[in-house]
RNA sequence: GGGUCGGUACUCAAGCGGUCAACGAGGGCUGACUGUAAAUCAGCUGGCUUUACGCCUACGGGGGUUCGAGUCCCUCCCGGCCCA
């Protein structure tokens, strides 16, 4: 790939939406302007596949030569992103965020170089600011600017409260820009808003312009929310087998964005998927290359590999996969097995499982809730919860 | 500050004195069907146990009325809307 091929890719796959133009863009990157640029993560859950959209994009700039920061947003975690009716979410630790912190560089190592990756955090200027400042900041928007978003419209819409700290929360992590003094800002399209409210600021407190590149969400082409499948969001941390699983049982229709957003497979050979698929070929066969592409990227070629025969074995050929989490008991009744075991949440929930053909002991499906499990030989004794929850049980 | 409506399980949302562990929807789990799909269909979805028209815990908090309260009354806390 040339660079203006790779300009072209950066500018269009993944890419949702790009302010004020997708043209001004394309210009500055062809001049050989070096661009700051960062993404903006909250620490409080795990990195899942739609970060690891931006991170591919990310990738594709560091390529180009320009300079990228992730920011933690651990202060602007504390106010928490506006969700919920509550509010009561607790504030995280200094300690969490930075354990979290220290688990996303691991996963960003995977797509990011990480020589050439800064990291930040956002209560160095955000915990730093006086009322004073708060007030010239928020002097700079009007109210109902601010409730503009559609998550506020939507609660004010049906009566639900939105409490006034929520209200500083675009405002908050859109003076990160400006904080950074940064060229770009990448992020999903579900957070345009505040990437425009940053871009607005930046102009207003630096006259400068904010480039802002939404990238596309892990949706169907429709825009319908994954609904169901939003379940089985893969997490990047997610063992091998897990994540190959959890790709499978995404619906076909997210195949193709699959591709685009979440592997680096060149674009070409999406478009013979997107042929492949239009031709009718069995679309699990490309599902399968899918979750390969991805579980390569996290784990390597090789555990891609082995999950994908771990997979044929167990959901194929009905089989036992290979690895099974091993563990050590006390309980030998049944219904405490499957409790100690994590398999059921309560003994009411172990007993619906049974009554409802979901355990199977050595492949037997069980039938008896008073089942004993006294003998465990050097082998051990494999339970399995559903299609694929598997515990065995040693001595 | 005044008026008014409201606070129910993971979420939304019924409920108007007993038959309410609480309708319905979403979500989740399990089963059938499949390509581990998705869609569809079915069951389950507070806990405990001797699985029973059983016991315990739950309908914002506390108190009361009643044989009996999510349901009525008092009070406190919190929110929406209107007025100031």
């Amino acid at each position: 790939m040339d660079k203006a091929e790779k300009i072209k890719e950066v500018l269009t796959r993944g890419v949702e939406n790009i302010y004020p133009s997708s043209a001004v863009l394309e210009k500055v990157l062809q001049s050989n302007k070096k661009l700051k640029m960062y993404w903006g993560i909250d620490p409080t859950g795990k990195l899942h596949v739609g970060h690891g959209v931006a991170l591919n994009k990310l990738r594709q700039f560091q390529e180009l030569g320009h300079e990228v920061i992730i920011l933690i947003g651990d202060f602007t975690a504390m106010v928490g992103d506006p969700t919920g009716k509550s509010g009561a979410r607790k504030p995280l630790t200094r300690k969490e965020v930075l354990r979290n912190a220290k688990d996303y560089k691991k996963l960003i190592a995977k797509v990011l170089n990480l020589k050439k990756t800064k990291f930040d955090y956002n209560s160095r200027w955000l915990a730093k600011m006086k009322l004073a400042d708060v007030i010239e900041l928020m002097s700079h928007f009007t109210a109902s600017r601010l409730l503009e978003r559609d998550m506020f419209q939507q609660r004010l819409k049906t009566g639900h409260e939105v409490f006034a700290h929520e209200l500083l929360y675009p405002a908050l992590v859109g003076y990160d820009c400006v904080a950074l003094n940064v060229d770009l800002e990448l992020g999903g399209n579900d957070q345009t808003f505040n990437m425009l409210t940053g871009r607005t600021l930046m102009k207003k407190m630096k006259d400068k312009e904010k480039f802002v590149l939404a990238t596309k969400l892990l949706v169907d082409p429709s825009g319908k929310k994954m609904g169901k499948t939003e379940g089985n969001m893969v997490n990047l941390d997610d063992t091998p087998e897990e994540m190959y699983g959890k790709v499978m049982s995404w619906p076909d229709n997210l195949i193709v964005t699959g591709f685009e957003i979440a592997t680096t497979v060149p674009m070409d050979q999406v478009q013979r998927v997107v042929a492949g698929l239009a031709a009718n070929d069995n679309p699990k066969s490309y599902k399968m290359q899918l979750a390969q592409a991805i579980v390569t990227i996290y784990h390597g070629e090789k555990a891609a590999r082995h999950a994908e025969q771990q997979f044929a074995q167990v959901f194929n050929e009905g089989l036992n996969p290979d690895d099974i989490t091993e563990i050590k008991i006390k309980a030998k009744n049944i219904i405490d097995v499957l409790v100690e075991t994590k398999l059921a949440a309560s003994k009411s929930e172990a007993r619906r499982l049974i009554a409802q053909g979901a355990i199977r002991v050595d492949q037997h499906k069980l039938e008896d809730d008073t089942f004993i499990l006294d003998s465990v030989d050097k082998d051990g004794i494999v339970i399995q919860k559903g299609k694929r929850h598997f515990v065995k049980i040693v001595k």
